[in-house]
RNA sequence: GCGGGGGUGCCCGAGCUGGACAAAGGGGGCGGACUUAAGAUCCGCUGGCGUAGGCCUGCGUGGGUUCAAAUCCCACCCCCCGCACCA
């Protein structure tokens, strides 16, 4: 074989120049515009469009290479395709970015510049468009250099003007129907700044997370409420008394029209969460000692005590004392000597038997008090350890409503938790306290402190009137249920978490109070956000070209237009006359959408399951009829460098352009392919692409010296070639099959392997075996083998093609078909039996590693047993007649023998099945015709013999081995 | 905690509708051929045993179902991801 002369780098280099080239020339051509074309079926494409704050990187690279090769299979299968992209600018990131950039933040700055973002340029980032907009740029760039077939007349960016209109539309249709609600919702919030913090606009960037509360009104003989603020509301009829802080500073306020007592650090808070908290007046806690208050869940009358432990910055600063199943609480009425007086009342069973788990694990680790140090330090994990164990393990009390004074009111509610999990019973205590008034919520930062970029501590603050888009409406999961079972879903294996985040999704916020988007509609000091604006964007790709090729003013583009292009909705006169366009034009942008649409493959990474994909159900399901909901939703895993996470903070991030200074575009898609199956995250390593380009490279040799060898025709080539030929083009067929099969199931990886790797491994063995030549058949297999290149590196195949003497593009050639290449039963069958004779070669060759000759003495007068086993194949039991019936005839060893024709046979179609009389009679000549492809395959010289043979005689006299019909003998010489 | 996914040979990674699985494919390592040499390329080996196509061990751990389990069931351990107003 010849000689490409040149390294791998060189010849990698040589591949980034393929694909420049290419480029180049398709882009001349048009290749990737995508028009109407009604004498084919269409093929509709998209990926989640890049949020562009920053260049793309690997994950893009990977979530865009899938689709592309899907289209560009499609394209070959005679699909008219489309495949567009447009950049989403919704939302804060951007904007956080630009106001850093206008306060000069130094790790900002550096950050754009280490992604190669000129100074000057940076500075004109303080408008956050400017920013978006070079990024947008710069991602088309990359896009493009990856070879990406996308149709560019159709990008949009979602602030375009006309695509605002388009999600008016849109959020006018869900209020319609209904799917629209309004409520309160508590956020994290920058006092300062009167605005909502979320994970960019704090220090360190720290998402602010938010624990519920829930509060017990305990009440004093004058109604002044104490709220208790705690996580274990089942605990209440275990409490022996409430603790305050007496160092700290109690204020009484008036909330909702009631008195109520709490920390000051608590009250501050509380009036975020409520319409007013007007202070009355401060207590020092050490005066509340000794008041009364009453249980409002058993009407028991108990004191207030003072504790050290309590912090006025946690809750609310009173605290319920629950010795039994609190550490803390026995510690400290240990601390003050109360544990006698106050008895620890147990309300949690464990395994069946009350406990008082807060008591002994106080006292076996000999805890004296709650407020010295070593003390505090191990009630902390203590307090874990007993929650963890009471909430997994515990039941409440059988005896609970014995604590409740006896015609008590809410005597029910204790009947109806007694004997029930820990769990449950929390759940619907929770809810009934809140129901029957006894309590409310309050909201805690849980990783508290959190601190906004301007320093001010952030508090959680009650929305209201924020707008929400209900996913929770029962009757819209019950139709995004059906529409889920309509859509395939691959891989399969997240069909599940699909289903099941339908079923746990809430209400959505839809709108933020800053950020870059679409304003509400009817409420335009609200802005949609960004997960709420893309769900049903793809519709906009089918149109917006026609819209701007017709130079329509968005103004013109209302709902009513929007309900005639997507929904057929309207007289198409009126609305002419109405908007003053087009008729015709109308029509045909009416037209545009309703060839493309539905979607048939949405393409997204693993993330956005419980978020973006699963709205776009929802979204196309509550304003489109089902024949135009999506049809496939395809999901791909994350990308891993080196075997890490790729992340900035791990220094491993890798941009699209960066990665395409190394490797070229066809070495770069196709090592993300090979990385995983879909679905799987692909872990992209320096030896992976290097592996690549010297499979890439041996391929172009092996293309470039077939092409330049000699020519022979089937007259001239010896009867050992025409065989093989034969042989080769059978499983060119298997393989063109199996190819078909892979793409088809979107096995993109295992298919990439049967076509650079097995296509690549069997020629080889055929130019070993016969030498290197052309002839009609492998010129056939090599056109064909660079078709099935064109989806992963279609640069690559494009300079093959043309190397081979194309004038074409191969982008725009067919799908090879596996009936191009004639399949012969008999060769099938052949080789499937060479197939076991490999096999047993290969066992047995360990044992005779220093031999290099194998002698093959083959059945030529027996009963051919293998066609009598046929009828023994359907029923496993018959194994045993089969057996019978052999050792009837003579044969030695019967069952071993009866299993390996029956596992055989197994393996075979109904017409190799039929043939199977063939190998029987033939079975010498076979391997003989044959014994050169063993010897390539091998690497062993291989001699046949006949059992007849003299030869062959001594040999199975020495072995005192006969050989039997599809079970020669194997002598190692 | 809840929900989803996963633990396979030196490494990565397929298989997981139960038999053809000592387990595809790739990489690495070792040995060999070619070469003045290196590289590239090609070939062989890469769980253990065995002078004949076989046996033993084995796919996170422990049980179970089965004639037969990497594959099915149960329990446990460990890892990854998501839990919302955030793209």
């Amino acid at each position: 074989m010849s000689s490409f002369t040149g390294s791998a780098t060189n010849f990698g280099s040589q591949l980034m120049e393929i694909s420049k080239k290419w480029l180049i020339e398709w882009e001349k051509h048009g290749v990737n515009e995508a028009n109407i074309d009604e004498s084919k079926p269409k093929f509709f494409v998209t990926a989640a469009f890049p949020y562009t704050n920053g260049p793309l990187h690997l994950g893009h690279a990977l979530t865009y290479s899938i689709p592309d090769v899907v289209i560009r299979y499609k394209r070959m299968k005679g699909y008219n395709v489309l495949f567009p992209m447009g950049f989403h600018f919704t939302g804060t990131p951007i904007i956080s970015i630009s106001e850093s950039i206008a306060r000069r933040d130094e790790k900002t700055i550096k950050r754009l510049l280490d992604d190669g973002v000129p100074i000057e340029v940076i500075e004109s980032f303080v408008n956050p468009i400017n920013l978006a907009l070079y990024f947008k740029d710069r991602a088309i760039n990359s896009l493009r250099n990856m070879l990406f077939m996308i149709d560019w007349r159709r990008s949009f960016t979602s602030v375009d003007k006309e695509f605002q209109k388009f999600v008016e539309w849109q959020f006018l249709k869900l209020r319609d129907a209904g799917y629209i609600v309004q409520g309160t919702h508590p956020v994290g919030w920058c006092p300062f700044h009167q605005s909502p913090v979320s994970m960019h606009d704090t220090l360190n960037d720290v998402e602010p997370e938010i624990q519920v509360f829930t509060l017990i009104f305990f009440r004093d003989e004058e109604n002044i409420i104490y709220p208790v603020a705690t996580l274990r509301p089942e605990t209440v009829y275990g409490v022996t008394n409430l603790w305050v802080n007496p160092e700290a500073t109690y204020v009484l306020v008036e909330v909702d029209g009631q008195r109520m007592l709490l920390s000051q650090e608590a009250s501050y808070k509380l009036s975020f969460q409520k319409k007013e908290v007007k202070p009355l007046m401060s207590i020092k806690g050490s005066s509340l000692v000794g008041r009364k208050v009453v249980n409002p869940l058993t009407m028991e009358k108990i004191e207030v005590l003072p504790a050290g432990f309590v912090d006025p910055d946690t809750g609310t600063g009173i605290v319920m004392s629950v010795p039994a199943h609190a550490p803390f609480d026995y510690a400290a009425l240990k601390e003050i000597g109360y544990e006698n007086t106050l008895k620890p009342i147990s309300i949690i069973d464990i395994d069946g038997k009350p406990s008082l788990l807060g008591v002994e694990v106080v006292n076996n680790q000999g805890i004296k008090t709650a407020s010295k140090e070593e003390d505090r330090k191990k009630l902390e994990e203590l307090t874990k350890d007993v929650y963890l164990r009471e909430f997994n393990s515990g039941s409440m009390s059988r005896e609970l409503s014995s604590r409740v004074s006896g015609e008590h009111i809410y005597l029910g509610i204790a009947k109806s938790i007694e004997g029930k999990p820990v769990k449950d019973a929390r759940e619907y205590l929770k809810e009934a306290i809140i129901k029957m008034k006894l309590g409310d919520v309050f909201y805690e930062i849980a990783n508290k402190p959190v601190y906004c970029r301007c320093g001010t501590k952030v508090v959680v603050k009650i929305v209201e009137n924020q707008w929400f888009i209900n996913y929770e409406d029962e009757n819209w999961k019950k139709k995004v249920y059906d529409a889920l079972r309509g859509i395939d879903i691959v891989p399969n294996d997240y069909r599940e978490q699909f289903v099941n985040t339908v079923g746990w999704l809430k209400k959505k916020a839809c709108a933020r109070s800053r950020g870059l988007g679409t304003p509400l509609p009817w409420d335009k000091s609200w802005i949609i956000e960004s997960l709420s604006d893309s769900t049903i964007y793809m519709a906009f790709y089918t149109v917006i070209h026609k819209i701007r090729m017709h130079g329509i003013n968005p103004e013109k583009l209302t709902p009513e237009f929007w309900d005639y292009v997507m929904l057929g909705i309207g007289d198409v006169n009126r609305l002419s006359a109405s908007l003053g366009i087009d008729k015709g034009i109308l029509e045909e942008i009416r037209k545009e959408f309703d060839y493309w649409y539905p979607l048939d493959n949405r393409h997204s990474g693993k993330d956005l399951i419980p978020n973006h994909l699963t709205f776009m159900v929802f979204n196309h399901v509550a304003i489109f009829p089902p024949e135009k909901w999506p049809k496939r939703i395809v999901v791909n895993g994350h990308i891993m460098v080196e075997g890490m996470k790729m992340s900035k903070s791990l220094g491993n991030f890798i941009t699209i352009d960066k990665a395409l200074k190394e490797v070229s575009s066809d070495v770069l898609r196709l090592s993300l392919i090979l990385g995983a199956e879909i679905g799987n995250d692909v872990n992209y390593t320096k030896q992976l692409t290097t592996t690549v380009t010297e499979t890439l490279e041996g391929i172009y040799e092996l293309v470039v010296s077939v092409n330049s060898s000699r020519h022979i025709t089937e007259e001239n080539m010896s009867e050992s070639t025409v065989f093989l030929e034969k042989t080769l083009e059978t499983k060119l067929h298997r393989l063109l099959q199996e190819i078909n099969e892979l793409m088809e199931n979107y096995k993109f990886r295992s298919a990439a392997i049967k076509i650079y790797h097995e296509i690549n491994n069997e020629l080889k063995l055929h130019f070993k075996i016969n030498g290197l030549y052309r002839s009609d058949l492998i010129n056939r297999i090599i056109d064909s083998w660079i078709k099935l290149m064109s989806p992963f590196t279609p640069a690559f195949a494009e300079e093959l093609w043309h190397l081979t003497g194309h004038k074409s593009f191969v982008v725009n050639e067919s799908w090879p078909d596996p009936s191009m290449f004639v399949k012969s039963d008999e060769h099938a069958l052949f080789l499937k039996y060479i197939d076991t004779i490999v096999d047993d070669i290969g066992n047995l060759r360990n044992l005779f590693s220093d031999k290099k000759e194998v002698i093959i003495v083959a059945s030529s007068s027996k009963p051919c047993y293998p066609a009598k086993a046929r009828s023994y194949l359907a029923d496993n039991n018959q194994l045993r007649e089969l057996t019978r019936l052999l050792a009837r005839e003579g044969v030695p060893s019967p069952h071993d023998y009866a299993r390996r024709i029956v596992a055989f046979l197994k393996n075979l179609t109904m017409d190799e099945l039929n043939k199977i009389e063939k190998l029987c009679e033939y079975e010498v000549e076979i391997l003989r015709k044959m014994s050169s492809y063993l010897e390539g395959l091998l690497n062993l010289k291989i001699k046949i013999l006949s059992e007849e043979a003299p030869e062959a005689q001594e040999y199975i006299v020495k072995k005192k081995q006969s050989p039997l019909p599809m079970r020669p003998v194997i002598i190692f010489k």
